[in-house]
DNA sequence: AACTATTTATAAGA
DNA sequence: TTCTTATAAATAGTT
């Protein structure tokens, strides 16, 4: 359409091929969007212009819905966009092994003292937990005095009808945790003290 | 161009729709592909038929490769992009989370005995601590031996100008995780004997 | 799917 | 660049 008839073929002029996309890419446009209207469709229209502008026409719903649309609707496109996203988990996936693997050694340290060369350091590690010992122990004493004061409790209360060991409910609390046993089961004493200063 | 002039509106007709989309389908694309050969151009357009069968015509360059050069072209189409992984993210980072938050429950069982009210449980863990005693007790032991007899070589050695404690080194390994304190310090006894059965 | 009257797009020139 | 215009191309209604 025009003078003369067009041969479709690769236009060797710059500033031809210029003009004949600023002409031809208003043409497609309107194309576009009287099929988008006319039809009541979906339609997406890129194109980059020969100095790299980018225009884009798109009909009432958006570029990603569009394109979302047809990513979704073909199984290539599925396929790709796993792919794509397979790098950044890989790269997560990367950072928490390291993570699991400097913690699992650490941990393995409080498993595995046969491994352990220094002395010093067995040392170390032995106070500390002899410093949780001496805790645990206290806490026993204490839960045990509170037992005994919470009975006499319950002996005095017991004519007025209240519940048998009302009163002491705080220490028969369920403790979830027990009997979870399909994770490892951690263990963390403060051992700031086991930090050899440099 | 056509019998009539056609007001560019939504027809009525769904066998219209269907009819006027075929024709001007090939119509456009035909355009696109002429405009990506005259002004050699990457161009992509994607449309769907009034029953939902996507059309999708294309240049020289895949429709990956010219949707991606224009996402990273248009700051908003990356942004849109990070913002459509960050639901996976937030997903991901839930389950990371709640690993997290069930870990640091178990461990804070050893930093926090006074949160324990169950005799019993207070005495498993004491006497996990105590077995994970011995160990060290034991290994301390084996290494002083060890020390022992490497210094007796060594004292038989030092006329052949072997270099000083040639022969001892493995317990002289740098213990790298030592002094590498910015992450909290983990330990894992073998508390197999902690679980309570049900 | 093919025809064709007519509209629309556009190549070359101004 | 934008406008003009001769001509090519697309297509609406029809068969």
């Amino acid at each position: 359409m025009g003078r003369v008839k067009l041969k479709i073929k690769r236009l060797e002029n710059i500033n031809g091929r210029q003009a004949t996309y600023a002409k031809r890419k208003n043409g497609i446009i309107k194309k576009a969007t009287e099929l988008s209207i006319l039809c009541d469709i979906d339609i997406i229209l890129l194109m980059f212009s020969p100095s790299g502008k980018p225009s884009l026409c798109r009909g009432r719903r958006s570029f990603e819905e569009v394109i979302a649309k047809f990513s979704q609707q073909t199984p290539q496109e599925r396929a790709k966009r796993k792919l794509e996203s397979l790098e950044d988990l890989s790269n997560q996936a990367r950072l928490l092994q390291t993570q699991i693997s400097e913690t699992q050694k650490r941990l393995s340290q409080w498993k595995e003292f046969e491994k352990i060369n220094n002395v010093e350091q067995l040392e170390q590690m032995e106070n500390s937990l002899r410093d949780s010992i001496n805790q645990i122990r206290n806490r026993k004493e204490h839960i045990k005095n509170q037992q005994l004061v919470s009975l006499q409790c319950n002996n005095q209360f017991n004519d007025m009808h209240i519940p048998f060991r009302m009163g002491a409910e705080q220490h028969l609390q369920p403790l979830p945790w027990i009997g979870n046993g399909d994770s490892p089961n951690l263990v963390l004493p403060d051992d700031s003290s086991l930090l050899l200063h440099k």
